[in-house]
DNA sequence: GATTGATCTGAACAAATGTTCAGTTAATAT
DNA sequence: ATATTAACTGAACATTTGTTCAGATCAATC
């Protein structure tokens, strides 16, 4: 009941989620340490345990909440009947998302075989709701005949790569800016589901 | 129990570098151990160290290794002088040339940050003369009137991450061939790349 | 001003790490 | 049969690892 205003709990923890990040991004899962970890806090290695119970949990919060970001806030996007229109706002929206989180991207596709299998079936399972999303929007838009794909199933995860692609290369201040990058990913996206040019 | 029937120096070699490729891929390079390779060849952990000077050099081998084969292999290739041939063709050079090496491919994408800097600059050397390749064969196809699209430059990088992309879910003995795969993404590329429709 | 309880330190722990190397084994050459 | 030597063992090494925990620190409460 003590020690509430003053207290360092409420931004030590927060900062320790955010320098294991840009670590495990950095460096990856295996290779940081606690005291790493704890030296870019400010704080010795013993004190990471008063908010995590173990070096894995911090890898799964991240991992989890990341998805968990993803999955809400597509959920209170308005998105449009019309197929075309769906499949643009869809493309702007995974854009937008992602190269705003590089490393939480990156360290999603590759420290997943560092979790324990319950923690890495979780991943998976919020992952293929998204796979869903976009398989959905390509399939009404196929219904509707505005999409031509030989296999909307290995379309939407071609597609995911594809719009995924930028995480690596994209900057905020590079030469391209991020409205940019949406039209012409945008354009990409709608030639790949062959939409008819003037549409 | 040392030298047992015959010489095993041929085969040893090779050996170490396959468990560490399994075990580099399946775990991460940092999270592997000279005494688990060791184990996956049937050796003890001191007996590596007549193959290789030390853990990295095992990594950039393998790295190193994987790009030569890819760049000597395009060059081996015969390539059609018409752009839109050219690109499938590419196309299915790429996608062959990937599927049927899932970890070198995985280790080349991730493990690139646990090389010295030496090291590093050389593979990304490598790297930049295969971007090349495809960036030169969307130039020509631009230039031809045969593609439509907005930056070339962004537009191979694009391609790259699409057409690697495969590597992730494609199994040899899933309900897809890999004629089949190559034929979807043939399209998919001529649609990306706004070839017209019947061509 | 004393008490409380959350927060953190600093040292300690066993286990595991990459690497080295003197010595052992066995295939080959003499 | 003996000598040679490539290939490997097995133990050792100095560090480093994740994690624990008794005690110090100190703001908030009584």
């Amino acid at each position: 009941m003590a020690r509430k205003t003053g207290s360092h709990s409420e931004i030590t923890g927060p900062k320790i989620k955010q320098a294991a990040l840009v670590l495990f991004a950095r460096h990856g899962f295996a290779a940081v340490t606690m005291r790493q970890i704890a030296a870019n806090v400010g704080v010795q290695a013993g004190a990471i345990y008063n908010y995590t119970p173990d070096k894995q949990a911090l890898l799964f919060d991240l991992l989890h909440g990341h998805m968990a970001d993803l999955l809400s806030k597509w959920a209170t996007e308005l998105v449009p009947a019309n197929p075309i229109a769906a499949i643009d706002h869809f493309v702007a929206f995974h854009l937008n998302f992602h190269i705003k989180r590089p490393e939480l991207v990156f360290i999603s596709y590759m420290e997943l075989r560092n979790l324990s299998d319950s923690n890495f079936n979780a991943i998976v399972e919020q992952r293929r709701i998204y796979e869903k999303i976009i398989y959905n929007l390509i399939l009404s838009g196929v219904v509707s005949g505005d999409f031509l794909v030989p296999d909307p199933k290995i379309t939407s995860l071609a597609l995911i790569a594809l719009l995924t692609g930028p995480v690596d290369w994209f900057r905020e201040d590079g030469r391209l800016t991020s409205d940019e990058l949406t039209r012409q990913y945008c354009i990409l996206t709608r030639q790949a589901l062959g939409v008819s040019a003037q549409a």
